[in-house]
DNA sequence: ATTAAAACAGGATGATTGACCTGTTGGGAG
DNA sequence: CTCCCAACAGGTCAATCATCCTGTTTTAAT
């Protein structure tokens, strides 16, 4: 009835309403991105998501029946699209993995500097909070470290395939660059100080530089 | 190893009642202490912990009258203790750091391969999750972190001192140890495999090799 | 024995949660 | 144009949350 006392951002023209499905639901699941990553899961009400989304219930109902099935829809639209595009793209355009790596770290680095304060990586904050409460979101999370880890190990691979390097166990070094970052994003979290990041970026370098190191 | 038997105690003679106030104060933060750690601070109810703990609203409002409070003694008496007793304490125990790190890794995959599920770090479980939320729980968990990050690099200090290894930082060094076990049981934890500790490990083990092989 | 405070018991509190309800409306298919 | 269902509005629901209340009992100090 009376709604046109709540300004919704939706085209109304006069007391017409506008349909607009896709949009309604990407609105809220950014929204709910946004605040799953920064606040929690649990933390979140679909009620603090609806507001800031200005979403009416019956829409969030209708688009998202249950809270579980708008996790899963944040970590598959919006997390693996936020892993893709800081690892996975990067590493694709990449002359090797370690100037790939290095530049990664270095754009997180300076992207937390500016904004000075740390929430963490989107896929591990959800990881850590959800994997041992829903099994759905549990196994979708699995699948994106499981191809964040095919695409470093695929790039190491290759770059034991054009010479680069020898010696080393693509796959297992690439669990431990995975590990590097989520730990110092983690302790970054923590200390809100991206100090453990810029370690862990200068030893990784070392690392992989002694790796490289043709003999 | 912590292990703890659920003490089903009505030490009451007839219908006396025994006042307990340590004992109550103990299981109280002994169960809040297991239940953060699995199911997460903020999904976990002060009636769950209640009863789980058999204890009264009574006593618990008298001991903890905020669940923050309750928080805050998991953290200060029970997560720091966990860290002292994995990892300061075998380190100070142990010849050099690569040993005691190597010994440390292999403790903790044995015992989450017998137990056949991954819960977590402790620290790192509580550190993501609170951060965000209460600052005077991330400045307890931060300072963890710190208490950590300072026994490792003074044992790496003192291998240098002894010569038994040149040319590292100890500081960014021991930045990397914890981050790299932070985000491998991460990893652990949402795949519930073991594989990401073991691989860390192996990755673990060869670098600080080639750092501590004389030259 | 007296007494004050700490320890404890057993609820009651209002606020908030996720889920769901009945209606109403928009817009594409026919 | 007419249908008809997806899309949406606005409110309700029981359950659960953290917190706090009024009493009673224990315990230590005097």
């Amino acid at each position: 009835m009376l709604l046109w006392k709540k300004l919704h951002w939706s085209c109304t023209i006069g007391n017409r309403r506008t349909n607009d499905p896709q949009g309604v639901r990407r609105r809220i699941v950014d929204t709910a991105y946004d605040t799953f990553v920064r606040q929690g899961y649990i933390a979140t009400g679909m009620l603090e998501i609806r507001e800031k989304a200005s979403v009416s219930g019956g829409a969030m109902a209708h688009h998202f029946p249950a809270k579980c099935q708008l996790g899963l829809a944040v970590i598959r639209d919006r997390v693996t699209q936020a892993v893709r595009q800081t690892w996975i793209e990067p590493l694709d355009v990449s002359l090797d993995a370690p100037a790939a790596i290095d530049l990664i770290f270095g754009n997180i680095i300076s992207e937390l500097t500016y904004k000075g304060s740390v929430s963490g990586c989107p896929l591990n904050n959800m990881a850590m909070e959800i994997s041992h409460h829903d099994p759905e979101m549990r196994a979708a999370l699995s699948e994106i470290f499981a191809a964040w880890h095919d695409a470093l190990s695929a790039k190491f691979q290759a770059d034991v395939a054009a010479g680069r390097t020898v010696g080393m166990n693509p796959n297992s070094l690439a669990t431990l660059v995975i590990a590097l970052y989520s730990g110092a994003m983690a302790i970054a979290k923590t200390r809100q100080d991206v100090g453990a990041l810029i370690d862990c970026r200068t030893e990784l370098a070392a690392l992989l530089a002694s790796k490289y190191r043709m003999q």
